[in-house]
DNA sequence: CGTTACGTTGATAGGAATCAATGAGGGTGG
DNA sequence: CCACCCTCATTGATTCCTATCAACGTAACG
């Protein structure tokens, strides 16, 4: 038994405020119908709870309307890695483009509700609209690119600059949303940052004190006010621009 | 002026040996003729060249025919990360598919050829062709994901396990093409692997001489034997096997 | 045969992991 | 409603891995 019963919910694509954010972005009314035909809103998803697991069977893409999730890889010897974050309008689910099954899982970090877009209904769309097609090639590129980012994050930034540059990040994309860009609540645990910033908990959380001790941050818990924009922002390349200048072509 | 036309090779992608590797899989003859026809052949890239560069419009993917490829991402601040190389069969150039410009830059490590497939005769081919369509999306599905493991090896894995990893990984690569597991010629510089791992020159160097005096592997310059393939299968993951055995969910 | 890029090896130092202890919520049940 | 537990977070002390600095060896190339 559900209090709410999801399907009579009338929502759909054209009149979502994520519209220009999501899947849908530059599809014409007619063709926004097509694809509003097969997504289907189901019911949100708790803290904690699974919208897949890795070794899954892939069928559906899936776009956050509220909410935030993780996307994590295991490796074989079960250890985790955090993907990525999905905050509204964003696309979860193309790690089981591959081959049919998911490769990584998927867990709300709070209650999150969704759209789901059937993969063979999505497809078959597809071969309809052509601007739908590219705009599935342009996430997929856009996914792509992040996880060129975080590697880059990664590799070539310390403890730090990586954390500023996790805490500016999200500033961006909250702003995007519309939301505040300096004042907003961290809906992962310090571990989760960690784990995704190739960090321990213990170094994230000393991170974070020296931004605070600094006046760069005011930290509240879950809750982050940015302070200094301007500085946080310089830290995220600092190293190289504050020590070295420019040296050409260091291998890493 | 050049010595050969390559514009009169007759090379179509139906008799060509990596036909199953690359991206025509799975289409029928029919289908594979639309392809052929967009595909354009062009003359060999010389080691240093390169194919596309940061920035640059996109307009073509590539595969690769023969040769080798690197493809690296430029921070602000001028630094790169080898985001990864490419056998023959593998696809370049997905990293502009996101905005219509490279993100990326590719460079040949070796004398290389290429397949360039113009990317809107590409999307006109794939509204016509699902197969290839759906084989479009397998292939960026196959790159994330393999960004995925890229992550986990660099964030998880220590130095030795990185490289096993890394050595292991080509060896498998180059089977799949029909060249023996065992026996291979690196075509990147220890830079280039270190770069890519997300360690020094020296630390490449130094653990590859650890693998060549416990016997697992024989170096000969850019030639690499291995010696010993469970050995060195087990290094890849050896750490948490080997220490803590299973310790469950450590944040990193 | 000198020049240059690449690779190896050694010594040292530093940054982040690890170990350890304590503190702060948040939910549950008595 | 409060005491308890459990998870999450903070802070300190120590250790260890790998970067860095440095010198030398090697191969490729004109």
């Amino acid at each position: 038994m559900q209090l709410i019963d999801f399907s009579k919910i009338k929502v759909s694509c054209e009149n979502c405020s994520l519209h220009e954010l999501c899947l849908p972005r530059g599809l014409t009314a007619e063709e926004l119908e097509k694809l509003d035909r097969v997504v289907k809103r189901t019911r949100p998803l708790q803290k904690g709870d699974m919208l897949f697991r890795s070794g899954e069977e892939f069928h559906s893409l899936y776009a956050v309307r509220s909410g935030c999730l993780k996307l994590y890889a295991t490796s074989d010897l079960g250890e985790e890695q955090i993907i990525g974050f999905y905050l509204p309008g964003e696309i979860v689910g193309l790690d089981g483009m591959d081959n049919g099954r998911h490769s990584c899982t998927a867990v709300a970090l709070e209650t999150s509700s969704l759209c789901a877009f059937p993969y063979t209904h999505l497809t078959d769309i597809c071969k309809r609209v052509p601007a739908l097609n590219e705009q599935m090639f342009r996430i997929m590129g856009r996914e792509l690119s992040q996880d060129n980012q975080l590697l880059l994050t990664i590799t070539k930034k310390n403890a730090d600059e990586r954390i500023a540059t996790f805490l500016l990040s999200l500033s961006m994309r909250f702003k995007r949303l519309g939301y505040s860009s300096s004042e907003y609540k961290l809906s992962m645990s310090r571990s989760d940052i960690g784990n995704y910033l190739g960090l321990t908990i213990e170094t994230v959380s000393r991170g974070m004190s020296r931004f605070q001790k600094q006046k760069l941050i005011a930290i509240e818990g879950k809750f982050i006010r940015i302070l200094d924009m301007g500085a946080l922002r310089e830290l995220c390349g600092a190293a190289a621009a504050g020590a070295k200048t420019e040296d050409n072509a260091a291998s890493r």
